[in-house]
DNA sequence: TTGAGTTGCGGAAAAGTTCCGGAGTTTTTC
DNA sequence: GAAAAACTCCGGAACTTTTCCGCAACTCAA
């Protein structure tokens, strides 16, 4: 697309053929606000056509601030990525802003619209859906984005970062078998994330590879968030040929299957193991400690930080796509099960 | 839906569709008297289909954005208070900067080296020193400065937001006292924050109150987190004539008494009855569900935000000093103490 | 030095406000 | 009952404020 004719391309030649002065496209280029809104998309335009890229990476003007963005700011999990966020933040000397858009196109509208009138050296999104003209918006701002758990596919040029979830599920899984388990209840995330979806496949391959069939029955659909946790502990529960081993796909809803099993009066692990994903903070502080798979969180945004900091910069990336390992985490919640139970050993 | 085609709306665009003049539309605008009622009402139906908005945004220039700041990120205490203040922000069109500082002069010096080189309209410090140069510096900048849960005394001339701590240290105590319990376990908070003083004292006043003497060696010194927590768990308990119940002046604290208790082979709340402080997402779902003093943590957040922006625009505050009430919440960790204590039952 | 890009300054134009007067209507006066 | 006075409502024009962009001087790296 681009054509850049051999030689580079210059903000007087866009200057030029979009007929304002040099000092006017320089002004767009650097978030200026006083520009005509038609003027700055005429600019905008032509710089996107030409493939117009900053001469120099030294002379970056830096706003001295990223963008973090959550759908929602209501999980312990999201002060891990901030932690990250933050520090690799304060080190540069950028601020870390935090929003939550809610779900909400309005509030996501809303929030570029405060975008505009400041400026920013990047966004990182995390598990967020990034609309396609939101997504078209901040490419005509020349913003880069990068996605944290992304929900969708990789989806086009954004990096993006996870965990390697897929991994995580199989090695909760056979964890679980390994101690004896084999009627294994699931608890899922929401089917719209792409986290969610690999740890369940990661749970299916786990149980396929040691020849246990896959029941759809014991697999609940949660929402990562406590109280779906407690539905699906106790719908899981009241199956006529129960599981003796539950993994949850967060580790909020495992406190929610904790609470499922205690409100039966049964206890963990003794009666039923429970396995969570995360490692949130009070996971090792839960009674009983959670047996977990680990997630680096504050690595994840961590390494978000840093890599929207380099492409602020002009400098390239290794790998659009980047998953972070998880860990199995062993504690005091899962144990084999109770041998006597309907048959024997 | 104004839909408004790219170009913004005027009051001549107004007043040629609604067939009257320019001055006509300002006045209506400006809710002159000299304008029919009929005439009035038709633009203002005008007005108000096209969306129109005020040129002039008449305040003084805003940077868009507000900082809070943390001593450290590492709690879900914190999620809460940044949900708060990003809710008002956003509605406000402002983003919300967060920052730790860690403790760390260096680290403050740093955060105060970035903040001159964008800017901001406020900042909010939650549980923070606020060392006095640090405060000159910023007063010297201008810019407003509000206090969520003080560290020292109320200070100079800044606002601070807090709860009633002494009232929620003493309505657990009494709680306690009222279902038969009379050797209550405090683990205190850092000393140095006037909140931890204020709940201590409130524990204290509650004994009193019921004649019941304060022995010093049921007070445990913590500092608001799990592994605190735990050792002050485990430190009453090893005590030769242990409590019956444990007052935790944090969430975070009562999950590590848990700990402690479960480690000794004990039950919550049969053998020990516990009542945490905070009221986090994670106390509804804790084994067993936690008793503890709901503080409006995003409630303070929502109301600091305001204040720095009600500053930020030269208004007055109402108080310079603002508690909002906490509150009781009853769950399932306290029950009446074991009647024959060591031996019996 | 040279070329690319940025910034302070000022001016033109647009947007919005205020002053004033005039047309039409209502009220008062004689 | 007619003229005068007063009032209502609105447009023209002058004025003020804000936006937008070019000029020229400047910075920065090669």
């Amino acid at each position: 697309m681009g054509a850049d004719d051999g030689r580079r391309v210059t903000i007087t030649a866009i200057a030029r053929e979009a007929g304002v002065s040099v000092p006017t496209v320089s002004r767009v280029l650097n978030g200026r606000s006083d520009v005509a809104p038609d003027t700055r998309e005429r600019v905008e335009e032509l710089l996107r056509h030409h493939g117009y890229r900053r001469r120099t990476s030294r002379s970056v003007r830096r706003a001295g601030l990223v963008d973090l963005v959550f759908n929602d700011l209501d999980s312990p999990w999201a002060v891990e990525i901030i932690r990250g966020v933050e520090d690799v933040g304060h080190g540069a000397g950028v601020g870390t802003v935090v929003s939550a858009i809610h779900r909400q196109p309005t509030a996501a509208r809303q929030w570029l619209q405060n975008l505009r009138t400041r400026a920013t050296d990047g966004v990182i999104f995390v598990t967020s859906h990034l609309s396609p003209p939101l997504h078209a918006q901040l490419r005509r701002l020349n913003v880069p984005v990068v996605v944290v758990d992304p929900a969708g596919v990789p989806a086009m040029d954004v990096p993006t970062i996870g965990a390697t979830n897929w991994a995580g599920g199989l090695a909760a899984t056979e964890h679980l078998l390994a101690i004896g388990h084999r009627r294994i209840g699931f608890v899922a995330g929401p089917t719209h994330l792409l986290c969610s979806r690999a740890r369940l496949d990661g749970y299916r391959a786990g149980l396929e590879a040691a020849g246990v069939p896959v029941d759809d029955a014991l697999i609940y659909p949660g929402d990562f968030y406590h109280a779906s946790g407690f539905a699906g502990g106790t719908a899981l529960l009241d199956l006529a040929d129960p599981p003796t081993g539950i993994f949850a796909s967060s580790d909020q809803m495992a406190f929610g299957v904790y609470e499922a099993i205690r409100r039966r009066g049964l206890r963990v692990p003794d009666d039923v193991s429970v396995v969570g994903f995360d490692d949130l903070p009070e996971a090792r502080w839960a009674s009983p400690p959670l047996t977990t798979v680990r997630q680096p969180l504050v690595e994840m945004g961590r390494l978000a930080a840093r890599t929207v900091l380099r492409l602020a910069q002009g400098e390239g990336i290794d790998s659009p796509r980047v998953e972070l390992a998880t860990e199995m985490v062993v504690r005091d919640s899962t144990a084999a099960p109770l041998t006597g139970s309907p048959a024997s050993a």
